[in-house]
DNA sequence: GTTTAATATTGTAATGGTTACAAATATGAG
DNA sequence: CTCATATTTGTAACCATTACAATATTAAAC
């Protein structure tokens, strides 16, 4: 027996409407998480820029705007968000994990030499031999030469 | 356009015939590594278990049989065969790169519970959006509970 | 068989992302 | 306002991996 799974949706466009903290903070009540100021900020970050940060990047951002932020409440709160799964944390590389807001089905590709994460569709995938096994977490990760490193070489 | 990326090949079998030493240095001679006694060791592991294991499970297996070999051995031999291409690192989970001998196409699931990572034959995968992307690695990770794992529940 | 240069291995210190934890602060109910 | 609870902070600890310098082994040349 084959399982086949599919795309459901298209993913985000960078055109689409950014979420106001208002509809975050509704969002994150609806899901059982108190809506702190931080825990706005960071989500925001992670619903409009979707460019799969590290803790870190996150962190080096909001504290422009946030000065007093600590590196533990970024930590904390991507925690949290995972454990309510509301983020999907990716390990593309074992030395940094990446966070993403947006839970549709599709992988990711990350380009060895500037480091970006782009996101991939995937059309289809067929796997076999899972019968009985109960499928929590599905990461499809690529990685390569971006278009424009392709060049560079 | 759609990539379209086919299994090629059956995945090895835990019937087939496990690698003797000679074929084994043979090989690592054959792809430019001097096949020490140690390096013998570890790829002979890594080809006839096939249990994915850390760095720091192989170090525990083979110190029963070579005392006094180092964990850095273990370590600078694996990024050797990374390096040469014989071996694939996975980063299922951000804090243990696991390494299997087994390049050809197939993912990954890891139970949740008692840990254990079981190849998952990939029957067909089509991606769109990947045009002058030069993709040089694929990783399929799940994760979830394994058919065992699931029954204690 | 020695010598010599190159390669492999070892033990340990350092690295760095992440987590643990206890103290300090903020929030909300009564 | 006061208390109980939840959140945030700063720092120490953790731990897989890497760096590195010293030692040992190997292979080739003599």
């Amino acid at each position: 027996m084959v399982t086949n799974m599919r795309a459901q949706t298209k993913l985000r466009e960078k055109t689409d409407k950014p979420w106001n903290l208002d509809e975050i903070g509704q969002f994150l009540g609806q899901q059982g998480i108190r809506p702190s100021f931080h825990r706005l900020k960071i989500f925001e970050y992670l619903i409009n820029e979707r460019t799969h940060p590290t803790a870190d990047e996150i962190y080096e951002v909001l504290k422009k705007e946030i000065p007093a932020i600590s590196r533990a409440t970024v930590y904390n709160t991507l925690r949290l968000f995972f454990d309510r799964k509301i983020v999907q944390v990716l390990n593309i590389e074992k030395n940094e994990a990446r966070y993403d807001a947006t839970l549709t089905w599709h992988g990711h590709f990350k380009c060895l030499l500037c480091g970006q994460v782009y996101d991939v569709e995937i059309e289809s995938l067929e796997l076999s031999g899972l019968d009985n096994y109960q499928v929590l977490e599905k990461h499809l990760d690529l990685k390569g030469l971006c278009p424009s490193c392709s060049h560079k070489k």
